[in-house]
DNA sequence: CGGCCATTTGAAGCATGTCAAATATCGTGG
DNA sequence: CCACGATATTTGACATGCTTCAAATGGCCG
């Protein structure tokens, strides 16, 4: 069981990965920084995830993003090369991998689509109801208020915009009613609004 | 053997992949379609490259985006569930499916990155490296151009630009002698200048 | 309470989008 | 092999979403 405090290194881009961790509680993410310091957000990792996912495939690569943790993050850690033997070794766990490539790389094409064409407010809706749901499928939420640890400087690296734009677009979708967001937690007031704004924009 | 002709449909979208292909000769793409008809291409698929990738996986889900000729593309056919007991069975083809996932999962993450961090200019800069290197690590490029399929058309919707703007960019590249492109062919005229812009842009 | 970091807001500029028309290219049938 | 129609490219004028830069405000932690 090993802590990580927010905003913390956890793998730097190009090191050997020798730990895989499962993510007990907390959120990080993946991250490619450019030589300008532009930065992209890859993926958001969330409780339950494994971290970094692709370490399951191979050891002996270097990583080539960086991963962090966007709060408070506990994890368990495993050996790299245990995790993979015991994968490999099961036809129920090779099984699960599958879905989980799948189920990854359907979550990819989707972040492609969304930043290729929506625009901002449409990527923002897709970005907050694929969390959430993702949270809701492992009973994390039980309230209709969730906590939310990315800071809008996060959500602007994840959907390719500007901090500044983020934060007009955060504001639009308040004065409209449709989230509610500070402190660290959402909530959606308006989901099917919601939704609308994801599918048409 | 099976042939395609240039546009035709491979696999819609939501259908059950019951063969998967590898290309002989010829380009595909995997897209998606939005409701309002814009499309996203996810990826370029180049002689070598099995279609759809994903059928490795699991060949009991409906796929998520359709697949298409962009060209007079040829095809090798096996049933996906041989297929996948072929690759499942040998250790060696694991591990090559192993790499495969782990290059083609890179290529999604620098593609993501492109489109949230890079100007019109800079992805296209990319996408035309990107391909020229995979079709030279293949020994397809003989001489110092090489056949280009894709029409503007399919740069804008795997760019996630305007048909007029990548048109606009194009002319560009061309004023300032960095490549030539026309009746499907491709020449980098000035390598350096050619990365330089994919790298700072 | 004070300082620091995140958020919010404004004004101006630029990259890219939109729409429409002109031109070039390609494929096809005669 | 040519001519034609269809399709792709090119170009222009204008609209707009997003960026840039800077400053003001607000929230949080020591």
């Amino acid at each position: 069981m090993l802590r990580f405090k927010p905003h913390q290194l956890i793998y730097r881009a190009g090191a050997q990965v020798e730990h895989v961790y499962t993510i007990y509680s907390g959120w990080a993410v993946c991250a490619v920084t450019f030589p300008d310091g532009r930065r992209q957000i890859l993926s958001f990792l969330l409780p339950g995830d494994p971290l970094p996912f692709e370490a399951l495939l191979a050891d002996d690569l270097p990583l080539q993003f960086s991963v962090r943790a966007l709060n408070d993050l506990t994890v368990c850690a495993f050996k790299a090369t245990d995790m993979r033997d015991i994968v490999a070794s099961n036809e129920t766990q090779l099984r699960h991998l599958r879905r989980s490539l799948l189920r990854i790389m359907g979550q990819m094409n989707r972040r492609l689509a969304d930043l290729g064409q929506r625009r901002a407010i449409g990527r923002i809706a897709q970005l907050i109801l694929e969390l959430e749901a993702r949270l809701r499928e492992r009973g994390m939420i039980e309230s209709d208020s969730f906590e939310f640890p990315p800071r809008q400087d996060d959500l602007s690296a994840a959907l390719g915009l500007t901090p500044a734009h983020v934060n007009r677009t955060l504001v639009a979708l308040r004065r409209r009613r449709i989230i509610e967001l500070a402190q660290g937690r959402l909530l959606i007031l308006d989901r099917s609004a919601l939704q609308q704004i994801a599918t048409d924009e």
